[in-house]
RNA sequence: GGGGGAUUUCCCGAGCGGCCAAAGGGGGCAGACUGUAAAUCUGUUGUCACUGACUUCGGUGGUCCGAAUCCACCAUCCCCCA
């Protein structure tokens, strides 16, 4: 099976400029390819995932990578998918997350001689002058052309600033100037991209009658058309710090039936046939396959060992076993305030499972805390240090759950 | 530059002087049912030393016994005209 197949098999493709000859390109280790990363964070997240995916997969293809990071781009904002404008980054918050993203890809990425690269716009496009590219790209475009695209036209309705319409011309100059200086011949980019990349292709068209090409991935969605790798308090980084593997684990173990399937096709590097086999599968049976995409995917970012951690973990939890590694809370003797003993809500609070010791309170009063399994029903419910002296595993409805140990 | 409108608790959105910690929906959390899923039903959703107290309705002052609601100024956003 071709790359290019195997591309479309798990469902990848999106758009595409020229399907013929895509895929002459990157079956045969042709294509020297860009993907853009906005250093909008310090951390990668899961949509960042599927283009780090991409990559390394036309990277096993033979084909070259080049990692390009915004930094001179993430100063103007993209306007794309977004209904108000971003907040403007230093440009010192800018470079510290453009050398975080580095660090990580590099776990996926093989940046050795020859076999990808990665740059920085800011490199670049901090430099232009202003009547230089003007008189140079911006006789390329045409405002009516740019208005048409679907990436400006919900922002029309809201107001779109001069700032921000520029970012599909400085996006279209990078591609056009990583051609002229890598001989870079394609750009990815997620299906929101699509007319900025095309702004691209036309770009490098006009200015040297060469042909380029542009391909989009499957954005990732839920079955209710929602962006995937977000939850309620933000995204699910790749960082460790900012998203433990047991909880990004327990994202993909707790994704819904409908989604397993498509994950784990776009995400996990499985052999299609393999995939297939899983088509069929129902109920429990479909239990198992979030198990298969938790593991892989935990296993990808975050290495074999911590994913075997991670599973043995839910587990245990979930299987009624008691060996869990479980991550602890230490008590100090502040903590002990109430008479030297300390109340569940503070616990709770300091677990982070609730905001509040209102919330704490509400939590115990609808009978969904437990301490080793047995059920708080008071809220002013206490324990001794010489109580937690062993530690107890404090949990919370039926997903959260840490050891509470006196110090 | 001129004229008009808006700003409410996580979000949308009611409220137009006391009965407002503020309707309704969404989302979140918890319980039941389950497969660590979905759907459904129930409860809950400002904070705290929680049968009570305290702090909220863009900001600052003011009127009033009493203000999210009235007045003044400031800020931000939107719309129309130029």
């Amino acid at each position: 099976m071709t790359i290019y197949d195997e591309l479309v098999a798990r469902g990848l493709i999106a758009q595409v400029t020229n399907e013929d000859e895509i895929k002459e390109m990157i079956n045969n280790g042709k294509a020297t390819f860009y993907i853009g990363f906005d250093p909008t964070a310090d951390s990668l997240h899961v949509g960042h995932f599927m283009a780090l995916c991409l990559m390394k997969r036309l990277q096993m293809a033979g084909n070259k990578p080049v990692v390009l990071i915004g930094g001179g781009t993430a100063m103007i904002g993209d306007p794309s998918g977004r209904t108000d404008m971003r907040s403007m980054m230093t440009r010192d918050t800018i470079q510290h997350n453009c050398d975080c993203f580095k660090k990580q890809m590099e776990r996926f990425i093989d940046f050795g001689e020859g076999k990808a690269i990665m740059v920085n716009n800011a490199d670049w496009l901090l430099d232009l002058n202003y009547v230089d590219v003007l008189r140079e790209v911006g006789a390329c475009f045409s405002v009516n052309n740019m208005l048409r695209a679907e990436c400006y036209k919900q922002r029309m309705e809201k107001g779109l600033s001069f700032l921000e319409f520029n970012y599909m011309i400085m996006q279209s100059y990078d591609f056009y100037y990583l051609y002229q200086k890598y001989g870079c011949n394609m750009q990815f980019g997620g299906n929101d991209q699509w007319s900025n990349m095309l702004g691209g292709t036309e770009l490098i068209r006009r200015k040297l009658g060469k042909d380029a090409h542009a391909m989009t991935i499957t954005l990732l969605l839920n079955s209710e058309g929602k962006k995937m790798g977000k939850t309620a308090s933000g995204a699910v980084w790749l960082d460790p710090n900012k998203t433990a593997p047991y909880d990004f684990y327990q994202y993909w173990r707790n994704v819904d039936d409908a989604d397993v399937l498509k994950c784990i096709r776009m995400l996990t590097f499985l052999p299609i046939e393999e995939i297939n086999a899983m088509d069929g599968w129902e109920g429990s049976k479909l239990n198992e396959a979030k198990d298969i995409l938790a593991y892989e995917l935990t296993s990808l970012v975050h290495g074999k060992e911590e994913a075997d951690k991670a599973r043995a973990s839910a587990r245990a939890l979930f299987g009624g076993g008691d060996d869990a590694e479980l991550p602890t809370l230490t008590l100090t003797a502040e903590d002990f305030y109430m008479d030297g003993r300390a109340d569940v809500p503070t616990m709770l609070v300091k677990a982070g499972f609730v905001k509040s010791k209102s919330e704490a309170r509400q939590a115990i009063q609808q009978g969904g805390v437990t301490l080793d399994g047995e059920k708080i029903t008071d809220p002013r419910t206490t324990f001794s240090p010489a109580d937690l002296a062993e530690g107890k595993m404090l949990r919370k409805g039926k997903k959260n759950f840490i050891k509470v140990i006196a110090e």
